[in-house]
RNA sequence: GCGCUUGUAGCUCAGGGGAUAGAGCAACCGCCUUCUAAGCGGUCGGUCGCAGGUUCAAAUCCUGCCAGGCGCGCCA
């Protein structure tokens, strides 16, 4: 914006502080206001109210009106004229309005869900599945490349234990009295896939050895939550299976570990045990990069611990040429921030380039169906406990119960990722109506039946909306109509930052306002009826606000993988 | 014990140095013969966890305390 960019060469260096600029609440203080003058008073040594006098004589355009006010806020009022070339952008870019082009255009690397193959997908991971899928639109349309990756964990323990408990589980179906492996999987899910088993095979699996079932099991598993996603807006470009690491000779987990020895970042430790026999581990000295303590890397017993595979990993992701790794991480993992990190310095990269965003756990509540009690449910993947992102889909019970993916979405977005998400399943369903998400749709639906209303009535847009008169004023006679104008030129500003902060939920604050400010408008101005036989150009001038609040309302929408219908 | 994180209206949450702290829900009162009432207008509701400090200015930054969540394995 003008002002920003006229404030930007005022203060040189630029880093010497951010410019703040506000919204102010009391629309006597201007479209804008930035207390900057009181900031740099002290500084400049010259009294505030001169200073902001300094500055607006330094400032003034045609475009802008400056006015000091208090004890030296520099009150902004932005011009009719530039309003109307806003209004004209959004008209014209339509889908691509509120696109931005940053300084430096980044490569990235987006990794995000990475769940175990071995259940459904909870409501905690529809949590990172949102946020991961609506940054990503978000930093796409703020000018990055966005590679989205989930990191399949398909090696290890927790794979056989799956497939133990599958082979349990189908044996148990064909009569027999078989164990379940303990610690084994209890969740309804792997009887359901024993159940399709036995259809598909019949009892000919009876004599199969488990590593069969853990790869069928493997499989449909995470068919399944591909498919979940997908149901759940939530894209990947790369799928990354752990287990390729493991492969080949040497294994990339090999050659990873190879590396850093030869950088010297790993030691030998030899502990005694109390029957007097030793044990030699190697350890990655992760400490000279932060964290608290070295990490084991090599278990006495010569495996690999999960550690090992996640130096391959990144390893491999850095060598993709990306600038810049994302990872979104359950607040349960925040533990493996420093680790991580070491591990990108340990191979020459700057802590930087790998960011690790923690979001807090999705703390869930449910009213107990058989004592009525509302008790929080723990969500565990063994147990089976869990509400899945599925249920959030298609109801725990039956499609009454089901939240849906707009509301869902909407509601697992609609907070920052560092603030705990409290999700109250049947107030969610209850509630499913009084989600702000449907206001927002709402608000699209009505400029969608505007359209409609005009097509049955015959009444012809103009080929081109005019919003100023002759002498170059709005033509609009509602304080509502140049708020809400006001309101939707802001929206690329809203988008640049929510991607930098990798904040969603500014777009869904955002979106509250934008359907607020139209309601509010829509209930004030009419548009036809005898505003246009009456008043043409006004007319004119409301269709194009709507047009382009119409846009807004979508762009916004579609950023965060919410659907914007024409009627509701 | 150490580390990360949160504490703002009855509930769910925005705001993260600037003018009078916001929204939705809940509660109460109004508004449909006119483009969708899933809407609009109004009322009620706050010691911004507590105590110090920094500043012209603190919900916001710093310190301490209190409370909740999570993490601190030769687990994956």
């Amino acid at each position: 914006m003008a002002f920003k960019n006229g404030l930007g060469q005022l203060t040189d260096p630029p880093e010497l502080m951010s410019v703040v600029i506000e919204k102010p609440k009391n629309p006597d203080h201007g479209d804008y206001a930035t207390p900057i003058a009181l900031s740099l008073t002290k500084l400049a040594k010259i009294p505030p109210r001169a200073l902001a006098q300094a500055i607006a004589d330094h400032l003034e355009t045609p475009d802008l009106t400056l006015s000091i006010a208090g004890p030296g806020f520099l009150n902004v009022h932005l011009s009719d004229a530039l309003i109307d070339r806003g209004l004209h952008e959004v008209l014209a870019q339509g889908a691509d309005y509120g696109r931005t082009t940053p300084r430096r255009a980044e490569k990235i690397l987006l990794e995000f869900v990475s769940a175990n193959p071995t259940g459904p997908l909870h409501v905690g991971h529809g949590r990172w599945a949102a946020l991961g899928s609506a940054i990503a639109n978000l930093l796409r349309f703020a000018g990055h490349t966005v590679t989205c990756e989930f990191y399949i964990n398909d090696a290890g323990n927790q794979m056989n234990l799956l497939g133990t408990s599958l082979q349990a589980r189908y044996r148990q179906a064909l009569g027999e009295d078989f164990p379940m492996p303990e610690q084994g999987y209890q969740g309804s899910s792997i009887q359901e896939l024993a159940q399709t088993l036995l259809q598909e095979v019949g009892d000919s699996w009876r004599t199969q050895p488990d590593p069969e079932f853990r790869e069928y099991a493997y499989h449909q598993m995470l068919a399944q939550q591909e498919q979940t996603l997908r149901a759940f807006r939530t894209e990947f470009d790369h799928w990354f299976s752990e287990r390729t690491l493991h492969t080949g000779s040497p294994s990339a987990i090999e050659q990873g570990v190879q590396a850093l020895d030869q950088k010297g970042y790993l030691r030998l430790e030899t502990t005694q045990l109390e029957d007097g026999s030793e044990q030699v581990a190697t350890f990655f000295k992760t400490t000279e990069f932060g964290d608290d303590k070295d990490r084991v890397l090599k278990k006495s017993t010569g495996e690999y611990t999960y550690m090992a595979a996640d130096i391959a990993y990144h390893h491999a992701k850095l060598q993709r040429g990306y600038d810049r790794l994302i990872n979104i991480l359950g607040a349960d993992h925040h533990g493996y921030v420093p680790r991580l990190k070491a591990i990108v310095q340990a191979f020459g990269y700057p802590p930087d380039t790998l960011e690790v965003i923690i979001g807090q756990l999705v703390k869930l509540y449910r009213q107990d169906p058989v004592t009525g009690q509302k008790e929080e449910v723990r969500m565990s993947k063994r147990t089976g406990t869990g509400v899945t992102v599925d249920d959030l889909l298609y109801g725990i019970d039956s499609p009454k119960d089901a939240v849906g993916v707009d509301a869902a979405r909407w509601y697992l977005l609609s907070q920052s990722a560092d603030s705990p998400v409290t999700f109250d399943l049947d107030l969610a369903v209850k509630q499913r109506n009084d989600n702000l998400v449907f206001y927002a749709q709402y608000a699209h639906a009505r400029t969608c039946s505007l359209e409609r209303n005009a097509q049955e009535k015959g009444i012809i847009a103009p080929d081109e909306f005019h919003f100023l008169n002759e002498t170059g004023q709005l033509i609009f006679t509602e304080p509502e109509e140049r708020k809400l104008a006001l309101v939707l030129l802001a929206a690329p500003e809203v988008y640049r930052l929510a991607a930098q902060e990798r904040a969603p939920h500014r777009v869904v604050v955002y979106l509250v306002e934008v359907a607020d400010l139209f309601n509010k408008f829509y209930d004030r101005c009419r548009v036809f009826g005898s505003v246009i036989i009456e008043n043409p150009p006004l007319a004119h001038a409301r269709w194009g606000l709507f047009r382009a609040s119409q846009q807004v309302l979508a762009n916004s929408l579609t950023l965060l993988g919410i659907d914007h219908p024409n009627a509701m």
